[in-house]
DNA sequence: TAGATTGTTAATCGATTAACAATC
DNA sequence: TAGATTGTTAATCGATTAACAATC
């Protein structure tokens, strides 16, 4: 019953998100089965690849006919931990704060609602954005203890980065999403993500530059 | 001279941007030079590897002593295309949407500036967001001809992805980044790049849940 | 010079893909 | 039953890491 935690390869969780956005939006069709061909050839991957990333969530399917459709939305969801809301704090509300708080998706689709803001500037504390109260990044631990937040999100210039990390963790967070190209030195038991969307873009601009001058 | 364009990996791409922000951020440190040991630290990467990547972009070092600072930002930079601005354009102008187009950082950082955003809902069309003016759909083909842009950016819901994205290759658009979770069938001249904010948040949520329940 | 670093080739590791028995 | 699919083990492929000669 208990997940067995093997704790599954970060290629696996990319694309898990996929099948499921995929399986949501064909689910009015009243489809009660899908097969792992099914799923692959919406997204051009290898059959067996997809198995076996929805093997990992611990799904049984049947031989022949597949994965009961309602039931593998669920075990993707309860795998990736989207099928309840997580609470969670942002600090650095600059431009791409703002932007995070603003990004809707996060609660309806992902099971993260990000709860408040934090910066250093006072004349942005007290106000509030995107309909999120804005505190002093003095109260993070007080109000990470009060309300058991446990995940936060670091939208701070780099050089404040593992300042902000540093004190998250002090406050109990356990899951940092760190949004900027500072890497984040942190305890063990604490997990990191790290995303940027400069990376997707690095892929897309040199591989436009590199096209026309190839051989 | 001219880029042999071997096409770096994914891996190497998605790293290139990390070495590049760490070295703009100690170029006022006045370092001459370099190694790739002392970028490996910054980031517990692999020395080896961090010379494989660096080796990508064309740079020659020098044994003993490293790399010239200042000449591996300006090979990254343009290895990755970002030495120059490239206009592009944005369709879909929904939550994601506003956020992309108000993300400031694309034109100042790597070298993307958004010159205009397109939606098919005509009670958007003519207004200004983020001090860019909103088109409808069906005059994108004719403004990326006239303006010669190349890049778009797919920020539709799910269903209007590939409808989007026919557009824009008709109107001769050469890279299109996708937002949506929408796998694009595109011609081969094409590129395409996908991001999702959900991807690293999966990556978070799962190793989260997956940690208490550990054996 | 000796030590440190580059550039490159070889070995290792892990993810993807192929093969195949079991199943409804 | 025959064909299609699951679940799993084996083979392949590519990226990461290790080893080492050349260099200033």
């Amino acid at each position: 019953m208990v997940n067995k935690s093997k704790s599954a390869s970060d290629s696996t969780l990319k694309r898990l998100p996929l099948y499921l956005y995929f399986l949501k939006s064909i689910a009015d069709e009243n489809l009660k089965f899908i097969s792992c061909t099914n799923i692959s050839q919406e997204f051009g991957f290898d059959p067996t690849q997809v198995r076996k990333d929805i093997a990992e969530t611990g799904i049984v399917g049947i031989a022949k006919i597949g994965y009961k459709a309602d039931d593998l939305i669920n075990k993707i969801e309860s795998f990736l931990g989207w099928n309840k809301v997580n609470e969670a704090f942002l600090v650095g509300i600059g431009d791409l704060g703002k932007t995070l708080l603003g990004y809707r998706n996060f609660r309806t689709e992902n099971g993260l609602d990000i709860v408040a803001g934090f910066d250093n500037d006072d004349s942005r504390v007290g106000s509030y954005i995107c309909h999120k109260r804005i505190f002093h990044i003095s109260k993070l631990p007080e109000l990470a203890k009060r309300m058991d937040v446990k995940i936060g999100l670091i939208a701070v210039p780099e050089k404040k980065a593992q300042e902000v990390a540093d004190i998250m963790v002090e406050a109990g967070i356990k899951g940092i999403w760190n949004f900027s190209m500072t890497p984040l030195k942190v305890p063990e038991d604490v997990i990191v993500e790290n995303t940027r969307f400069s990376t997707g873009l690095a892929i897309l601009t040199n591989r436009l530059n590199a096209r026309p001058k190839s051989d």
